[in-house]
DNA sequence: CTGCCTGCAAAGGATTTGCACTCAT
DNA sequence: ATGAGTGCAAATCCTTTGCAGGCAG
């Protein structure tokens, strides 16, 4: 899996490589977590630990549950993986965007990633650029000394459909 | 406990109102957790459903927990209680502010009550002026059609003290 | 009196943990 | 070969639900 002229994407190449560089072990269900969350990234889909881990048994049926929220969390750590707390249902994954570089630090704070809103009616998430909290961001700073984390927790509101 | 000369604080008393004036029963266990929140409320604490339910069980132990869960969709179906989810942390209650109108329509969209945010470190609950979310809400609004809830969820990131 | 609200107990879903074993390095 | 990762199963945590009885109106 390592000298073969692999056709898989850059980023989760990435990802594998930083993983290596840290000495961290490279196996099937971390290689198909990241498979997995990457592919839903390109969609503009926002899994679940739960969806995540179905999805993962699909790839490597003996991949236990209990092992992909592990992985979540230590790839979490890595800072390969970003997460997203959606007020109205549990926590989604994203590929850290950008990935760290090959040496890797704990816990990312201001990665670019994206801000998020969810709708509280049908539970629709939109990607929303981080800029559009910037001033928030520096009246945060500014009156508290607070230090906001842009893309870490989805803002609740109702979406265009459900207003009717 | 109607006609008494009671000295309990004005915003209970609506409360109760609110709920009469819907055909709502005032019980002990409503009456209590009323209670609570506002007393929390004026020290600026965040309670969640648990916490509740705990100081609930002092000043009525007969009330069993599952009664505090149904009180509190009750109380915030009827508009008397709002909620904030903060993503490290599950989901904390406040009286309304304001109190809707007498008669009471379902589920407050934009009351006035303040945004919160939340440090993901030491888990401290900031307050803020809602109207730092407002320009955030009028892109949304433009961009999306999407109705910003301001104080529905917290935004997270890390606080003064625990940046050093 | 009536039925809304409650207590109790048990179910439920999501995430975590202890342990022994396996496989990536 | 060595221990980081894993599978499995059981344990938690928080919240919800079904049911029968009790109290507010």
């Amino acid at each position: 899996m390592e000298a073969l002229p692999h056709s898989e994407s850059p980023r989760v190449a990435s990802a594998l490589a930083i993983l290596r560089a840290n000495g961290e072990r490279v196996t099937p269900a971390r290689y198909a977590v990241l498979r997995v969350v990457e592919a839903a990234d390109l969609s503009a889909e926002h899994l679940s630990a739960d969806t995540i881990g179905a999805r993962v048994s699909e790839l490597e049926p003996t991949v236990h549950r209990a092992t992909v929220y592990r992985t979540l969390t230590a790839l979490t750590e890595l800072g390969v993986l970003t997460h997203v707390h959606l007020a109205a249902a549990g926590t989604v994954y994203h590929l850290a965007d950008p990935l760290p570089e090959a040496a890797a630090p704990t816990s990312r704070t201001s990665v670019t990633d994206h801000a998020h809103v969810q709708c509280v009616e049908c539970g629709a998430v939109l990607d929303v650029p981080p800029s559009v909290l910037d001033e928030v961001a520096v009246w945060l700073r500014d009156a508290l000394g607070f230090e906001l984390d842009t893309s870490h927790a989805a803002l609740l509101g109702r979406c265009r459909d459900c207003l009717r």
